[in-house]
This record gives C-alpha cells, sequence and structure tokens, in this order.
DNA sequence: GAAGATTGAGGCTTCAATCTTC
DNA sequence: GAAGATTGAAGCCTCAATCTTC
C-alpha cells in the first residue's frame, strides 16, 4: 500500500531475483526421501500441515497448499493409499470429510520433517549469519505483497 | 559458507517463509497474455533470455532457465510453431542449434515483457520503500545460498 | 442454488532411453 | 565414447464438468 513510482530499474532487477530465486528453488523436484519412495513437495507439505492442525478438510488443506481442490483430493487419495492419511466422513456436515494422519503418516510426517529440517538448516548456514534477520524480514514482506498485489482490484 | 550452527526455530522461520512465498508466487499458473492465447511462464522466460542474447542453443537456454533439457526442446518447439522462435542449424556443429527470434517472436518478447514489466512494478509498489532495497539484497543472498547448499558435497 | 469433493482432459516437468554428430 | 537434441512414460498441476449433500 506504499505509493511512489519504483524506478523501471529496480522493477527489473526485482524481476530478475525472483525468477532466478523461483528457478533455484527448484519446486519440480521430489523431497529427499528419508526412508523408502520419494516424496512430491506438496506431499511433504501437507503432512507437515496436518501434523500441526488435525483435523483438516480438503478445502483447508487446499487453502494452506494453495492447491486447487482437485489436486488435494487426488494427493489424499495418493496418501491414503499408503495409509498416512484417514478420511473420516463429517458426522456434522456429510459433504466434507476429515482428514486425520494415521499412525504410520505420523511416523512419516515427524521423519520428514527432520529431514527437511536438516535441508533448511544447511541452507541457512549458507547465509551469512549477520544477513538472516534480513532474509527472513524479506520473505515475509514480499509474500504479503504477493498476496496484496495479487488482489484483484 | 558462514559456519555457526542456527537454531532451531530460525530453521522452521526459513521453512515456512520459503514454503509461504513460494506458493504465493504461484508458479502453476499461466502469464497474463498481452495479446491472445496464453503464455506458460517458462514460455515468456524464454522469450526474455533470447531477447537479452542472441543466438543461444537449447542447451545454453536450459542451463539459463534451469530446466532438463528434454523440457526445452518440447518448450521450443512449441514457440517455433507459433513461428516466434527459428531453430538455425550450427554450421561449426551438426549436433546443435541455433536459436533466435523471428520478427514476430520479437514483437511478441517485447510486448510481455512491458506486460510482465507492470506486474512487477505493481508488486513493487506493495512492498514499503524503505524495504525495497532490503528484499532485493535478500533475495540475492538466498540465490546465492541456494545454489551453494544445492552442491554435492 | 451453494458448498465440498471427485473425475476427465490437457499442460509442464522430470527421468530414462534413443538418435545423430563430434 | 561424449555431447546435443529428441521421444516415451509417468507425475503434479489447473480448469471445467459432475456428483452428492446442505
Amino acid at each position: 500500500m506504499s505509493k511512489s513510482d519504483p524506478s523501471a530499474e529496480t522493477t527489473l532487477e526485482l524481476q530478475d531475483r525472483m525468477m532466478a530465486f523461483v528457478r533455484a528453488f527448484g519446486l519440480h523436484q521430489p523431497d529427499q526421501t528419508p526412508c523408502g519412495q520419494p516424496i512430491s513437495v506438496s506431499e511433504a507439505h501437507a503432512l507437515a500441515e496436518l501434523v500441526r492442525d488435525q483435523p483438516l478438510t480438503q478445502q483447508e488443506l487446499g487453502l494452506r497448499l494453495r492447491l486447487e481442490k482437485s489436486t488435494i483430493s487426488r494427493l489424499v487419495g495418493l496418501l491414503e493409499g499408503r495409509d498416512w492419511i484417514e478420511r473420516t466422513p463429517n458426522p456434522n456436515d456429510g459433504r466434507s470429510v476429515q482428514l486425520t494422519l494415521t499412525k504410520t503418516g505420523t511416523r512419516m510426517a515427524k521423519q520428514i520433517a527432520t529431514a527437511r529440517e536438516k535441508t533448511f538448516s544447511r541452507l541457512l548456514e549458507s547465509i551469512p549469519k549477520a544477513q538472516r534477520p534480513n532474509v527472513l524480514a524479506a520473505l515475509k514482506t514480499l509474500t504479503e505483497a504477493l498476496h496484496e498485489a495479487q488482489q484483484p482490484a
């Protein structure tokens, strides 16, 4: 919401830096698997959300992961097929289902979280210590700006 | 390369912020199309690279976009189908091809660049002016850290 | 009719195998 | 055999249409 026309140069730099960052992040490769088969980034993210909050409806999960409901439906189907997630019908509303982690799913979620923490810890170590607060603050600012700029009006 | 164990909390925050950012960025949606049909993010990115440097081999383009050579092959095929790009055989090396923009392709690339600039300008406006330098610097730092952390050894 | 979820069609990406040229 | 490019198979995602329940 801050007025002031940004210069063309600054805009171009932001564009370059963001594209470079997103490409470098490599969203498409599956996560390292702590044990057994590889796991998609979204699967890992879904498990992480469920560890924090349980139960969740598919729509709620979709909002958190910013994925379409159809994607969530298939994603949950896969995780259910591995017996990591359970779909329980909501007693108060026959339309929605409640997602909960199975015992195996909880164990896997924690293993994945540990492995992931190692990855991000390593990344954080590659950032000069003095700049870490700036980087975190910048990511927050950027994400908020993205949400704001994506508003239709 | 900076030593010092980051705290678990900081690691978690980085993890959250990065996931939130990447999801918010929405890599999967096609770009707004300045005229005619929608364009994938990678197509727009490819045109932007070619406007800067011409000609490029497919492998070079793949390195810049951080995409597999098979992806580039298909991507170029699509752009060639629209008569935006030309594949010219390299006279010095029969294996590689030289990618150049056609007249139409150049015009489109510029239109897309303009539209994209508008998008990023709007995003930049959503970032408080005082924080803009920090955000840009942070993105640079992060991308470098990503490349460093992805090194095998 | 609206909300939650599912299914079908198509696009972009990766990995693996192949083909051609060096 | 290595390098550049292509093709085949499969995974994840979006959009649109559909089904069930409110």
